[in-house]
DNA sequence: TTGAAAGCGCTAACAG
DNA sequence: CTGTTAGCGCTTTCAA
């Protein structure tokens, strides 16, 4: 068996050779292209069976200036929250004959920018930026230079991308209607990072329905919580000491609920009869926490179909100005009390 | 202010023009290269700044045939196991200049086919594939078309491609030894996929463990399951009906034992008075489960960095020949019962 | 139906 | 130190 050397691939060229035909032919066989007779057509297969003939993608894109590739960023894969947005948007982007380029920023502001600045140098066809940190000014200069994009989970200028999102305040809203039904009345919140719009959003449901409500909550009871389980821990340890009288805690997401949990139980604190836990995204563990986690459930799925769906639709040029926005629901298990008032038509589960 | 097409984007040839010199100047200052007279090199900075030039990867992909780019394969973000790996993989990437092309393949052997062959057509540098479950004949085919390729959690042929490895026949063995120490006689077992390489060893482990300790573990007890949380809690339904009896579970992974926490919860049997639950890889939630799991933590970000520094190795010239095998622990949490014997050495965590 | 020529944006090799 | 020439593998354009 001779040795394979990847460095000299079979090209057009030797398709044609072996075929007795010109590059042109098989690039069109290649293609399916009309033009090609039958015989000619079936003589030029054979040949690209033969040498096991694969399309060099880098060349067909220098010239075509599509790569059949798009990027997609996300802050952090290690949150099972992603992953499922990034199987939706897989799902169709490889229906539609399209390759992804997953990146994953960790939360970093300027990797967010590198991975921008790399789509571009690979002159990606569109991107799909996921729950973006960097601001919107900057934000915007960056995805302008694409030929198409989506945000996910942040509002954006419609001519520059499409957007996607689901209605965090409204999410937080019923959080905070149930933990107040509940009998909870001295808030504690672990808020997410600055520069997220998600972050800011919840705040605003919480700001809001607090309010509504009547209740005080002071700056003292908000804490910023990196958006992890360790975050969550630290979190809920520096709450607790500066107000130990809290008797619910609102998380920016599951995985601080997750920490402040963990928090919980080494402090011997109950769950939640002393104090009550809520999280935010449903990620697939949260049924599974100790205990489970009263959470908001999105369709998480469908938000990476639909953005993907929506980008595919701008890079035809289709599409302009129509956002969707997903209506989330409670999810309530027994990381909160058992309901002291009516229902308000919140899902009960498992 | 203009619209911005990015179908005409700023070459070479522009900045060459802008700054008066030629594509040769510009592409040595872009590069860093030497053989630039200061002033020049200036000028041209300017010139770039100014026009705000990004170098088209795909070009320079087509001529110098490299990309600096990576593939790498996991069989599923959504098991929290990987993107751990991916985090590892993707630190050493970026710190050495290049750039991931991450698919996920959902445990598809078809998708693990088309994602190696995208990754050809794009050419890129080199490729890492996680816990492939195509046929190792099969693979090595299409892993030879690559420069370089370096296989996670599998043997392989050395010249084709390097591996990086848990020592997963000890990881079980540690985790049946445990299971037997505090009393468990009637193992059932939740298998993994049958063409997982990871599975077959684990497998083997419990064979050669259990047959140690002079156990019986007759075929019914063993049922193959899907790897994943829904797939662990069928799979423990079925082994609980053939065999009401069983007195532990030992699992493939944690997200099939996160099922069978589920389907014995729901069955209303208790974990670990009953049946005893067993996991495997310590994913990140693992001690967040009801009741906390034991389990088997290997240093998957390691596993990851390692990984893609031998593919960096493997890229260059160097490095064949060396594998890589880390040694795994126990971790014993809530799910398991409490020691009835002597310790035997395993890690005690909360 | 088929093919020849030109060029996408870049870099290697060589010349000045 | 700087520039010219050629060509990576493909597709577009136009001619046969």
């Amino acid at each position: 068996m001779t040795v394979f050397d990847p460095r000299d691939r079979v090209t057009l060229a030797d398709v044609a050779a072996h075929a007795g035909v010109s590059v042109m032919t098989v690039s069109r066989v290649v293609n399916d292209r009309p033009g090609v007779g039958e015989g000619t057509r079936v003589r030029v297969q054979g040949a690209i069976a033969a040498l096991g003939y694969r399309p060099n993608i880098v060349a067909r894109g220098l010239k075509a200036r599509r790569s059949r590739t798009i990027g997609l960023i996300v802050p952090d894969v290690t949150n099972p929250y992603f992953p499922e947005i990034v199987r939706g948007a897989e799902d169709v982007a490889i229906a539609h004959g399209f390759t992804l380029l997953l990146t994953n920023v960790i939360e970093d502001v300027e990797r967010e920018v590198a991975a921008l600045e790399a789509f571009e140098d690979r002159r990606v066809d569109g991107v799909i930026a996921c729950s973006p940190r960097l601001v919107s000014e900057r934000l915007e200069e960056l995805l302008e230079r694409h030929h198409a994009a989506v945000i996910v989970n942040r509002r954006s200028r419609p001519d520059i991308a499409g957007s996607v999102r689901i209605d965090h305040e409204q999410g937080m809203r019923q959080l905070i209607r149930h933990l107040v039904a509940t009998g909870c009345r001295r808030l504690g919140v672990l808020a997410g990072p600055v520069h997220s719009f998600a972050a800011r959003e919840r705040m605003l449901g919480i700001d809001r329905e607090t309010r509504e409500h009547g209740l005080d909550l002071p700056d003292e009871r908000i804490i910023v919580s990196a958006p992890t389980v360790d975050g969550g821990e630290i979190a809920a340890r520096a709450l607790i000491r500066r107000d130990p009288e809290v008797d619910a805690l609102v998380c920016f997401n599951d995985l601080v609920a997750a920490g402040a949990l963990s928090a919980l139980a080494e402090l011997g604190i109950a769950v939640p009869d002393e104090v009550a836990v809520v999280g935010y995204d449903d990620i697939p563990f949260a049924r599974m926490f100790t205990p489970p986690l009263t959470t908001i459930r999105a369709a998480t799925y469908d938000l990476g179909r639909h953005a993907m769906t929506m980008l595919l639709e701008r890079m035809a040029g289709r599409g302009r100005g129509v956002d969707i926005v997903l209506q989330p629901e409670l999810v309530v298990r027994a990381s909160t009390r058992h309901r002291l008032a009516a229902p308000s038509g919140g899902v009960i589960s498992l």
